[in-house]
DNA sequence: CGCCGCTTGTGAGCCGCGCCACAGCGCCCT
DNA sequence: AGGGCGCTGTGGCGCGGCTCACAAGCGGCG
């Protein structure tokens, strides 16, 4: 009974993302049986740096934020995956040990892809290999430009071009603004940017006095997007 | 007579790059008529960040710096690719504009394949597909760490790990050490970190002081791997 | 030959921002 | 209620490294 109903779900989330919804149903169904479910409580371990990585995950639940740390305890979180998102191809397509490590941010449902179930399909069709290649061209410019931002600019800018990429994730259009349907504290926004906490707040409160940004019920608010695209642009 | 004997020049050089060994001899022979030569004098230009971008290049002479550069004039080294070597796949793949500029620093020649001619081979053979998804596996480990060394380390220990890559890329064993076959001025050398000039020459004194490295004929010699190994991980 | 542009070498000053210290505050757990 | 913990809000100190300024070597070229 319950398998039956999980197998249904596996085919609907299968079918509901980009990179499988091209794929014959038949192909789809075998996929979705042999990828298994896994839960994750807000704050659980998904996988580690270094770790042996052979599967991808997709989101259908909750957020996973994918971060790696430094020697000495620093923390830079490389991204923030959303439901419909996916992680961990990297591992998954060269057999290398995984780069960083993820973690669930909320209560969080996986389904995960094993290399031995998505290898064969990968192969039969050439069309899912472009997909593919597709999302890892995006990735390499992803990345690219958060090294650029924190080479060339300075933490205001730095931090008002994540909050502008938060909004274009997270964002929902509110009364007063776009607003960030997500919660950050000071301390995880700073290591998005790489950033220490207390600059963060700094910013934070200079900015909502200067009404450029506002809270509501502990979520920011983007009251002033051009002020904000300035001092992203502000070179300094 | 000429057109022969480039013509079969370029047959040689598709068949000794490690992306292109795999093909039958056949289709190595189409691409190989089908893609141009071009020659880039030293300093010259190949391609701009923003450019529409459909092809791809090989180096059979010569280096590339592939960098960027932020509004208020600094430049960033992302790679330097040697001969042999491949650059401007992400533009072709996903068909987006060039997300850097491309230099040629040495007298430079390369092969360029244009992304017509390149797609009716990738869809037919699956290999090829995985070929190129290594690669950019490659180059998002590679990114994603360089981002990781800016954020995390120091200007030292930035620098040291980056004469180790250079090391791994153009080292040449000596009498002395490893001699690092490339000729980069203070200036480039700084561009590849991340760190100014200035402090490029402090570093390169003290450690020639300490005998970390040496000059010879204006190249860098590394003569103690140890010790610069210890800089590059006191994660400070 | 002399000039110019590019590179190297070095010191002084300055500034952004990380780090520390501490205070107030909501929240959960006992 | 009480106590502990994680988050926020702020001020001050210190330091790494960028900027600026300048001197000197070194081809290349008219």
């Amino acid at each position: 009974m319950t398998a039956i109903r999980i197998n249904f779900d596996k085919d609907l989330v299968l079918a509901g993302h980009f990179l499988l919804k091209h794929l014959e149903r038949e192909e789809r169904h075998r996929l979705a049986t042999a990828a298994r479910l896994s839960h994750h409580a807000r704050g659980a371990m998904i996988f580690q740096k270094g770790d042996p990585g052979d599967s991808m995950m997709a989101v259908i639940r909750g957020r996973v934020k994918i971060c790696c740390h430094s020697m000495d305890g620093k923390e830079l979180v490389l991204s923030i995956i959303n439901k419909g998102g996916l992680f961990g191809e990297i591992a998954l397509l060269d057999g290398e040990p995984r780069t960083a490590d993820a973690v669930a941010l909320e209560e969080t449902d996986l389904l995960v892809l094993d290399r031995s179930q998505l290898m064969p399909v990968l192969t039969a069709r050439p069309d899912l290999a472009f997909r593919i290649i597709s999302v890892l061209c995006q990735r390499l410019r992803q990345t690219s430009e958060h090294l650029e931002d924190t080479l060339f600019l300075e933490a205001p800018s730095r931090f008002a071009r994540a909050l502008k990429r938060l909004g274009d994730a997270f964002g929902k259009p509110g009364p007063e603004g776009l607003r960030l349907d997500i919660k950050l504290s000071q301390q995880q926004l700073g290591c998005l940017v790489g950033v220490s906490r207390e600059s963060v707040n700094k910013l934070l409160n200079e900015w909502q006095r200067a009404g450029v940004i506002g809270m509501d019920a502990g979520y920011i608010v983007i009251r002033d997007t051009g002020a904000l695209d300035d001092i992203a642009d502000s070179c300094g």
